[in-house]
DNA sequence: CTTTTTTAGTTGCATGTGCAACTTTAATCC
DNA sequence: GGATTAAAGTTGCACATGCAACTAAAAAAG
């Protein structure tokens, strides 16, 4: 047992919450399964923006979810197989794809949400509020480090 | 702007956990590429353990990060074809590899550390050291909530 | 009004991930 | 001790992700 290479990594975050985040994902995809719906937890969440925020253009909905823009390509490929959402090419710029939550993806979702709601609500229980609250500020805190550092080395996405 | 599907969900700690490990993951990323280090978070973690608990069985290296062993497997291929590790095969047990951190892992690792650990340093700069250690025992809850349910349901990865 | 540049989106390539099914080898059970 | 069962790894398939390079179309420059 050598020591030395990473000092005191224990009581550092950041391992936490990658490891943490690597048992949600597969907490959610299990009891997705669980419930027969074929459904990642990203398709979920870009439903929901859709459902909420209306059709948009990829580029758009690549932005707000924090995605390259490949990689919203894809994700958004293998939903639109499932008739989950549409892409149609808008008259006013034929470059631009503005993407719909069709009928069926409206209809997964409402069946799905409640379901991933408890999920969430069960992977928080008895956890103190001023607790949580204090982990979503936390987390600000980190993402505006992050983007302090990107902005000052111009560095794009 | 509907509402309705997800009630208060900007309120919930998981979408928070979500996004911004994908900020840490790409800063993390871009980062190593800047300093000329071809190596990936994932890669580096299993580096370090592999130096400070010695040579594992894939198997025991699986549990212990929390990985599937498919997984694992091409991460394994992937870095010995870098030459960072080496699998020698059990004489004991045909079936067991051993898997070695190598001299050229071992060197490539203690040039990568300093700069993982200042890339860490720096994106939890500011937040208070109390904050941190809630942060970390709200992550520790959120897996323990997750295994209990895991556990009832003899769901085994 | 043509040329150049910019923008939206896709594709090639590489990485990481998990489940199901498989091979090989060891352990266990008659 | 031969048959069955269990365990360690690998491979096929599917998904998510990002960078570089590409196509198509609009905007800006001249």
């Amino acid at each position: 047992m050598r020591k030395g290479v990473f000092p005191g990594m224990e009581h550092l975050m950041m391992p936490w919450i990658g490891k943490t985040m690597k048992h949600i994902d597969h907490f959610i995809a299990t009891k997705m399964a669980e419930h027969g719906i074929n459904l990642t937890r990203q398709q979920v969440i870009l439903m929901k923006i859709l459902f909420h925020d209306g059709p948009l253009p990829q580029n758009n909905l690549a932005f707000v979810t924090d995605r390259d823009k490949t990689s919203l390509t894809r994700l958004l490929s293998t939903m639109e197989k499932k008739t989950l959402v549409a892409r149609i090419t808008s008259t006013e710029d034929k470059r631009v794809n503005v993407v719909h939550l069709t009928k069926n993806g409206e209809k997964v979702l409402n069946e799905t949400a409640p379901i991933l709601l408890e999920v969430i609500m069960h992977m928080q229980e008895g956890i103190d509020e001023d607790d949580q609250k204090t982990v979503i500020s936390v987390m600000q805190k980190i993402q505006e480090n992050i983007n302090k550092h990107i902005d000052s080395c111009s560095s794009n996405k």
